[in-house]
Parts: structure tokens; sequence; C-alpha cells
RNA sequence: GCGGUGGUAGCUCAGCUGGUAGAGCAGGGGACUGUGGAUCCCCGGGUCGCGGGUUCGAGUCCCGUCCACCGCCCCA
């Protein structure tokens, strides 16, 4: 045999059930979505690199080591995407989407790249289904795309926990930043190696490092909270009202930042307990569309990480009866089976023509292997007496009815 | 990128200190020629992840490599 090729490392096929549950999660993100009245954006699967490099931060780790990158015939520097919301951020500007002066919203869904390590729930190739609004600063929005984060889960019955924080603007966290960075400098020899690193690169991070010395030093470091100023603190009072009127559980976690550079005030993610993961995360991002050239746009969005959110499902949605039309005797029974298996098809059933030949016997056989509700023989008696027998395979009944009275049988099976 | 565990039949796995590859389940056929999940009988199937080394001889020992999974980092 010739050598076998395999899938690339971190990416996979989804076959069968896996396949049905990947659009059940996304096909159920989609239905809330839409009834949000988002619109869909289908973006590029690749962008020029510094869209990226100039979003998520230049400094992270997405964007410094985990990107698909390479350049292109033109020698154009493209990086396949590592997450949605800079594209849709590049195509509001690049549109002109702001141009009637109202506000956008907009959801996205499709594969994003990261070149990490694989493991469970963590793929290079890996799905997110994602909403922006754009042009807005009303909290009303936060509270909203919060809202949708938790009925996305609640439609699934994935059990998360909402956590919530505020990480000012501009013109507070700079002075949190302040002191943070003092009072952790103090504190430098009781912090972790990485931690320490940290300290130059990304203080923020520090607040929910897993080692246990520096969470005690994280837990009385000074909280983001107390630094808000007025319309920040203002602006997070709003959204956890909102989120209250709306019955939307969460805690607030004054240690959660997220690892992206363009996130400002609201931020919050929906963590998995079974996972140990988050599944949804998201937050405001009031000044990325300024920083790409855009207008002055406050903006905020999520994005759902389906794979997570698989591993999370526990039901599928039952698909409707099969029925297994079974050709029994010659060429005219299979020519007739044939015309018959697509009479119900045409009504919706969920229908197999066996291709099998051979003993009857073998033909319920594998009509149980291929799971079938129904079978049907169709065979010369049935042709001489216009009678079919319609059997259902978990009960073993068997009634025999003239074809289009199955097929009304079967339609009201199928609803 | 770092640390760990593991890769043997379609699946789950066994294979001790090196001596010509096994079980259960699944699959195919028959007992049973127009009605299935039971039982019994028979059968097929493997470059032991890949490459190299040690050895008379390697699934087993050594080195490398790939892949999966777990933890870290990071993140959805």
């Amino acid at each position: 045999m010739a050598e076998k090729v395999k899938t690339v490392r971190g990416f996979r096929d989804l076959i069968g059930e896996e396949a049905r549950k990947y659009r059940y999660v996304v096909d159920t993100a989609r239905d809330i979505l839409e009834r949000n009245n988002f619109e869909e954006i289908i973006l590029p699967t690749v962008e020029y690199t510094k869209l990226f490099a100039r979003s998520i931060g230049e400094a992270t780790d997405i964007v410094e080591k985990e990107m698909f990158t390479f350049q292109d015939k033109g020698g154009r520097d493209i990086a396949l995407r590592p997450e949605g919301t800079a594209g849709v951020a590049r195509a509001y500007i690049e549109n002109k989407l702001y141009a009637d002066g109202t506000y956008k919203k907009l959801y996205y869904e499709g594969s994003m790249f990261r070149h990490e390590r694989p493991q469970k729930g963590r793929y290079r190739e890996f799905h997110q289904i994602g909403a922006e609004v754009l042009g807005t600063s009303n909290p009303l929005a936060d509270a909203e795309i919060i809202k949708i984060a938790d009925d996305i889960l609640k439609a699934l019955k994935v059990d998360a926990t909402i956590e919530i924080n505020s990480l000012g603007c501009k013109k507070c966290r700079p002075k949190y930043r302040e002191a943070l960075l003092q009072y952790l400098k103090e504190h430098k020899e009781e912090l972790c190696e990485d931690c320490q690193r940290r300290l130059e690169r990304n203080p923020l991070r520090i607040l929910d490092c897993k080692v246990e010395g520096c969470q005690l030093i994280a837990k009385n470091a000074p909280k983001i909270t107390d630094y808000l100023c007025e319309e920040c603190k203002t602006h997070h009072q709003k959204v956890k009202e909102y989120l209250k009127a709306l019955g939307v559980e969460f805690v607030e976690n004054p240690y959660l930042v997220r690892g992206l550079d363009y996130y400002s005030k609201t931020v919050f993610e929906c963590v998995s307990e079974e996972l140990g993961k988050t599944v949804i995360a998201g937050g405001r991002y009031d000044y990325l569309v300024e920083e790409l050239g855009g207008p002055p746009t406050p903006a905020l969005g999520f994005a759902a990480g389906v794979e997570r959110l698989m591993l999370l499902v526990k039901e599928l949605p039952k698909r409707p009866p099969l029925v297994l039309v079974i050709p029994f005797g010659g060429d005219r029974e299979r020519e007739e089976a044939l015309k018959l298996a697509h009479r119900l098809r045409e009504e919706g059933i969920r229908t197999e023509l066996s291709y099998r030949e051979g003993k009857i016997r073998k033909q319920f056989e594998f009509a149980n292997k291929i799971g079938a509700d129904y079978t049907i023989v169709v065979g010369e008696n049935e042709l001489k007496q216009g009678l079919f027998p319609l059997k259902n395979l978990h009960t073993r009944e068997e009634i025999k009815l003239p074809f289009e009275e199955i097929v009304k049988v079967l339609k009201t099976q199928s609803g």
C-alpha cells in the first residue's frame, strides 16, 4: 500500500454525529443571534498579518508565536485569522458601515487558526461564532451581549458561570495600572517566575495567575473597580443593573482580565467548571476601530468556542425516523422500490433504499445496523396486491397498507 | 514553547526478564431460501505509529521522529 496521508497536526475531521453536534451548536447560536436582529457577516479566512498585530496586540502570544503566517506570491505578509473581531472591525471601516449614523450588529461563524499545542477542546483549526455591536457606548448593549451569551448556554444546556469585570478606559486604567505595578513591585520576590516576567509585559495577567503564592498577592492587590472613573463606574453599574433586570446570573471577578489588548470597560467570560476552561468570552473595545484607522467607534462583542461547547453538549436533538425500503425479488421489484423510496423523500421522510442483495433475513439485520426505525418490503406479493408491510422495528408490529397510506402515516411521524 | 503518559486487528486491550503476534467485541458466511437484535459452527483480517541502532534474533532494549491525550504557558 502507498504511504497514508494523515491530517495535519491539530486539524481534524468531524464525521457523522460529531458533525451534527457542530451544526447543532452553531445553528443554536445563530438562531439566537438572528432573533436579536444581528446580521451575518461572512469574512475572509486570511487577512494581512498587520491587522492582527495592530488589533490583538504585538506583544500577545497569539501574535508573537501562534499565528499561521506566510507570504503570498506577491510577497505580501498574510495570516490565517486567529480570531474574528479584527476582521469585523476592518470590514466595518472598509465598507464604511458607520456611514448611516446607526450602530451595527454583526455576527460571524467559522474557522480560526492558532499554532498552539493541541489538546482536548483546543485545536489548531477551531471554530468560533461571534457577535459584535459597533457604534454604541450604551450599557444596554453590554447587557444584551452578555444576555445572548447566557441564552446560548441555556439553549445548549451547558453549565457555565458568567464572570464580569470592568477594565476601565483611557482615563482611569493608567492610574490603576500605576497603582497595581507599584504594589506588585513591592512583592516582586514572592511572585512566580512567569509573573516576574509578566510584570514588564502584561501586569494585569498576574491577577489571574494560578500559582498559589501569586493568588495570595493578587488577593490583596488594588482592585480596578476602586479606580474606575465616574463614567466607567456608572457604566459598569448600569450593565449590572440591566443584567439583574434580565435575570442573568453572574459573579463579579475584579481579577478578570483578557488576553487581547483591545479590551476596555466591560469584560466577561463564561467559564465551565467541568472543562476548567472558558467557553464564551468577550467585552468592550472602544478604541479598536479608531486604532485601525476608522472613526472613533465604541464597540463590543463576544466569541464562543464551538469545540468547547461541543464537549459540553450531552444530548443532540433526535433525527427524524429512518425508513428502509427493501427491494425483494428481481429487477422489477428493485425499480419499484427505487421509485417508492423517492416518493417518501419527496414528502420529507428520511429514507434509505437498501442496496444490499440477498436473503430477507440479512436485509433486516442491515436495517438494524443502520439504525432504521421502519422497514417497507417491496416484493412480488406486495406489487401484486398493492399492499405494503410497514414494520416498526422497535415494536416489531407490522401493518399492511396501500403505499399512499404509508406515506401519510410516516409523514405524521416525521413532523 | 516546557514537562508527563501512551500508540499492537475496525473498536477496547493483553503480550512477564528479547525467541516466528493473542483475546473479547465488531465484520463476513452458514445452521435458518419472505421478516432482525439470541445460540452454535466456520472464516478473513496486523508493514506491533514511523525511521535508525544493539542483537544470531526486537512488539519487547536504546536513540530519533510523528501523532493523541494530560498538566503548564496561552486562549475560545
